[in-house]
DNA sequence: TCGCCTGATGTAATCGTTTACATGGCTAGC
DNA sequence: GCTAGCCATGTAAACGATTACATCAGGCGA
C-alpha cells in the first residue's frame, strides 16, 4: 500500500502538498497539482482510512439498526440506504437488534464511541443510552429515525403519513360497502401503530360506525396475524374485512381465513399495509398500502448527511407519498351490504 | 473520550503497561492491573478503534456482500452473519452489489484497502478484482463464501449439499406417482443451480425418465418464475409437477396455475426452494427444500475468523443439512399415475 | 559476595494522515 | 527601490494506540 509519504517522494513534494491536492485542490498551483496527481495515479495511492479518521474523527460510515433484518419491508428499506449511502461515499454498518434493548445498547455504544458518524435506526426505540446525546446536542444529534416518527424523540425522520394511509385503506373498505371491519394493528408501543389506528378511528368516526369496528393488538408479524384473524373471525358477529398493518399479519390473516374454509374476498377482505414484494403473488394479490422504501431510505441517508455537514439546526420529518395498491383481495361483502 | 494516556495519569503508570493490562493482563503484576483496572472503570475508558486500527492492521469489521438484501433468503443468512459476528465482536460492514460487476469491485476495494478485515460473500461471484488476492494467499486470503460453492474458486466455503437436496425433491415428486416433472432452474452461472441440476437428472437417469424432464431456464426471481411456469404449463404434455430452484420461482409458478385456472396441488403439484418464512404460508403451504440459513451464516462467519486467526491453511467447504419440509403444494398425480 | 537472570515497567518510535504555523519569493503600491 | 501582503509550499506536531527495546530491582546459584 502506497501512503502518502510515497507519493510525496514521488512527486518531489511535502506529505502537506499531497494532503493539499486531495482535499483543496485549488490552494495548489496547477503544475504541482499535475505532478501530485500523476504521482497518486502511478502508485495507485489511496488514503488509509484509519489514519484519516484517526485525524479528523470521521468515519464515512453510517451505522443502521434494525429490529429484524429478515423482515422484507425493513430489508427494502435497508436497500435504499445502502445505495444512498455508497453513493454519498459512505459505508454501512448493519445492526439487527432483534428488539433486545442490550443489542441496541451495543450498537449505540459504537456510535458514542464514534465508529460512525451517525446512527440510522428503523423502528420505534431510540436506544436508550443514546437519549442523553439528543438531549444535549438537539438536532445536531447525528441521529435519525426512519419509518417510524415520533416527535418526542427530537431526532429528523422520513416516514409516510400513517394515519392518512390508515384512512384510505379504512375508505377503502367503507367504498365496497363494508362495515364490520375487524382491524390487527401492530404493537402500539409504535407510534406507527398509533397513527394508523388514530386514521382508522377517525375514518370510523366520520361515518359514525366506531362501534363497529372490531380492533385486536397484533405485532406485525405473520403468525400473530394468523391467531389474531382468527378470533376476528371466529367471533358471532364475525367482520366482513379485515385491515391488517402489516402485509405479513395480513399472510397470516388469510391464512386463517383459509383454515375455515372461508374465502378472500368471497367471505372476507383483506388490507395488508406496506407493499412487500410479495404482496402481489399471494393468493388473492394482496390490496394494500404501498411505503416507497427506497426513498424511505434515501431520505433518511439525506437527512443524516444534512446533519453531518453540519446543516440545519432543526429537526425535521419529512412524510414521504404512500398509495392504496388495489389488488383482488378486496371486493365488496355479500349479503346486505352488497 | 478518555485516552490510554488518561488512564496511564490516572493508574500513575506508562501508557505501555496499560495497553498490556488491556491485552496481556499476566505481564502485568497484580498489584498494577488492578490499579489500573480501576483507572479505566472510573473513566470509562473504551480504546479507540481507529488509533489501534492505525497500528495493528485490525479493523474488527467484516464486509459481507450480498446480489440483493431485499431478498429474503439472503436476508436470513445476513442475519445469521451479524448474530455470530457481533458476538465474536466484529461490526458487519453490509454491500448490497445488486448484480452490479462495478458495485462487487467497489466492495471488493474496501477489503483490498484493508478497512475490513475479511469478506464474506453470497452468490456465486468472486468479485473480479480480488481473484489475483486468492492467487497469491491461497487459503490465507480472509474471503468465504457462503451459500454457494466453486471448488475452482479457492476459497473456503458453506452451503448445502445442492445436488442432493435436487435428488430428495425429485424423490418426493416420484414418490408421490409424478414422471413428468417440469423444472424452473436459477441462473446456470451459478454453481447452485448446476449442483441442482445435476440432482434433478441423476434422479431422472435413475429412474430412467430423463426423456419426461422439461427443463426451463429461470433466475430465481417471482416474474420469471411465473413466466417460466407459464410456458411448461400450455406445453401440450403438460408436466404434472414442477420443481422450482427458489420459493421466490415457486410463488411465481403457483400464481401462474392460478391464473390458467388450474389448482395446486390437484393439477399440479409444486415444489420450491430455500423454505424462506412465508413458505409456510402461501396458498397452499409450499413443498420446500429448508436451507439453514441462520447456520450457513454462522458458519461462514466461523470460516472466516478461522482464516483471520491464522489458522489453517486449507480451504474448506463446510456442507450443512438440508432437509424436505413437506407441505400442501405437492400431492399425487391425478388421473393415469393416481 | 558477585554476577546473571527474570519479571515488571518505562521510553520512545511508529502507524498514515491533517493542519497550524513558518518560510520564502513575487507582485503591487507608493 | 522598498515594503506590505499574498500565494505556494514546507515543517512538524498532533490524533491514540502498540510494541521493540531499555532499564531496574530483586532473587538465586556459585
Amino acid at each position: 500500500m502506497a501512503t502518502i509519504q510515497d507519493v510525496a517522494r514521488t512527486a518531489g513534494v511535502s506529505t502537506a502538498t499531497v494532503s493539499r491536492v486531495l482535499s483543496a485542490p485549488d490552494r495548489v498551483s496547477a503544475t504541482t497539482r499535475g505532478r501530485v496527481e500523476a504521482a497518486v495515479a502511478s502508485l495507485g495511492y489511496t488514503p488509509n482510512l484509519a489514519a484519516k479518521t484517526l485525524r479528523t474523527l470521521r468515519t464515512h460510515k453510517i451505522l443502521v439498526t434494525v429490529p429484524d433484518i429478515s423482515n422484507p419491508f425493513f430489508s427494502q428499506v435497508i436497500r435504499g440506504v445502502e445505495e444512498a449511502a455508497s453513493g454519498a461515499g459512505y459505508a454501512v454498518l448493519l445492526g439487527d437488534t432483534r428488539h433486545e434493548a442490550a443489542r441496541e445498547a451495543q450498537y449505540a455504544a459504537m456510535l458514542q464511541r464514534r465508529e460512525a458518524d451517525g446512527l440510522i435506526f428503523l423502528g420505534h426505540r431510540l436506544p436508550e443510552p443514546l437519549a442523553p446525546m439528543v438531549a444535549e446536542m438537539g438536532a445536531r444529534a447525528p441521529i435519525v429515525n426512519g419509518c417510524e416518527y415520533s416527535p418526542g424523540l427530537g431526532v429528523s425522520s422520513a416516514h409516510i403519513d400513517n394515519a392518512a394511509a390508515a384512512i384510505a385503506a379504512m375508505e377503502h373498505l367503507y367504498g365496497l360497502g363494508h362495515s364490520r371491519i375487524g382491524v390487527i394493528t401492530g404493537p402500539l408501543a409504535s407510534p406507527i401503530s398509533r397513527d394508523r389506528l388514530n386514521g382508522v378511528e377517525l375514518a370510523a368516526t366520520r361515518r359514525d360506525i366506531v362501534r363497529d369496528l372490531a380492533i385486536v393488538t397484533g405485532d406485525f408479524s405473520i403468525e400473530t396475524g394468523a391467531r389474531k384473524a382468527g378470533e376476528l373471525l371466529d367471533r358471532p358477529d364475525r367482520p366482513t374485512a379485515l385491515f391488517c398493518f402489516s402485509d405479513e399479519t395480513a399472510m397470516g390473516a388469510l391464512d386463517a381465513i383459509r383454515r375455515r374454509g372461508l374465502s378472500c374476498p368471497e367471505d372476507v377482505s383483506v388490507v395488508g399495509f406496506d407493499d412487500i414484494r410479495f404482496a402481489g403473488y399471494l393468493d388473492p394479490p394482496l390490496t394494500t398500502i404501498r411505503q416507497p422504501t427506497a426513498q424511505i431510505g434515501h431520505e433518511v441517508v439525506r437527512l443524516l448527511l444534512e446533519v453531518l455537514s453540519g446543516g440545519s439546526a432543526l429537526t425535521r420529518h419529512v412524510t414521504l407519498p404512500h398509495s392504496l395498491v388495489v389488488r383482488a383481495s378486496t371486493a365488496s361483502p355479500r349479503g346486505p351490504a352488497t
